[in-house]
DNA sequence: CGACATATTGAGATCCATCAACCAATGTGG
DNA sequence: CCACATTGGTTGATGGATCTCAATATGTCG
């Protein structure tokens, strides 16, 4: 999967100038404050944030409680999936867990682009098929392993997390209560 | 979520003739037996299926166990979503639950077909970008929902599995046993 | 320091898995 | 056409995993 994302970088670098240039004529910086949102519920996803510098996540609320679906860092790609793809309101909303900054593209912008420039229509499909295996892999998850194994997954393949996310955000991140993952914390 | 199927359906309709005619040119009809198998593990998936008549299903092993994925009737596609994408061997098989006929396209000869109808990459986009969705949802169910809401949602949003799927496969299906599947059942 | 968010711990309830016994329908070999 | 195996489903008893509610730390930041 990690080599997914080479493969990804690597086909970005390889792109003809003009491509480039086109991407990067439709990308800004911009900065948030700790707690910011940089997507409300049902506001329609019409940007995609690459996160260049802090911790992100990505919610919605289920009986008032939030569950968290993703945790971003650096370089990864931050949007309400579902929002972004139809233009629909989004169920989700995007928070800055930390000072972060970001490189905003439109939606827009990027469907223009990509009607000009054939090769960010394959760049597109590329993120989307790191996302969909990214989620599947998740899915996957929930569907065969228990908690514990769940968090120690996540201890071995990204201990950043753990170091750098509140447990009560972890813990809804895994699926479970925040008194579970203390549990098992305090177990191993 | 279904319109998002019309709205593929009808980027295909109003193809060209010449991409048109590229895709016909790379699929082929097939009929399998009951309980055949499509796709094997440790095999690399090097087709896509669409179901044109029947039922299938793609299952992995956990622990000796079936846990089944993904239910397939009349018009879905069929795939090992990351075995196809990266072009690896599956951990998932593909099985016939019925007889069925579906028609086949080859990775290489539709991956050619993109390199020169470009418009058959957008339509690929689409593809993932609808089965991405479909696995969004399905997370979205594990992570919030419990046994029972799930197989009500099953239940009122595809009561043709109900009907003609075993319950043994429906559980996995679920994430839980027949056993539970059957207390549910037997209280609603 | 005081206040608010974050984390731990305990007790009881609930959901679900497992193991085991049983039942019904179907199909197959003799 | 019968005897028996196989597949698919139900039901009961028990235990484990996890939730909820509540009380109690432990920060951390103005």
């Amino acid at each position: 999967m990690t080599l997914y994302i080479d493969k990804i970088n690597n086909y970005i670098k390889a792109l003809d100038t003009e491509t480039l240039m086109a991407l990067e004529g439709i990308s800004s910086d911009k900065k948030y404050k700790k707690g910011d949102l940089l997507l409300q519920q049902n506001e329609i996803c019409g940007k995609s944030f690459l996160l260049i510098d802090g911790i992100a996540r990505k919610y919605y609320l289920n009986d008032g409680k939030e569950i968290t679906t993703e945790l971003y860092f650096e370089n990864d790609l931050a949007v309400s999936f579902d929002s972004y793809t139809l233009q629909q309101p989004s169920r989700e909303f995007i928070e800055a867990l930390t000072d972060v900054s970001v490189s905003i593209t439109h939606y827009r912008a990027f469907e223009e682009a990509k009607a000009r420039f054939p090769k960010l229509v394959h760049l597109d499909l590329m993120f989307v098929e790191h996302y969909g295996m990214w989620v599947e892999n998740r899915l996957f998850q929930f569907h065969t392993m228990t908690a514990t194994e769940r968090y120690l997954d996540i201890l071995k393949k990204s201990p950043h997390i753990v170091q750098t996310v509140p447990l009560t955000i972890i813990a809804s991140y895994l699926g479970i209560s925040l008194e579970t993952l203390s549990r098992i914390r305090a177990k191993i």
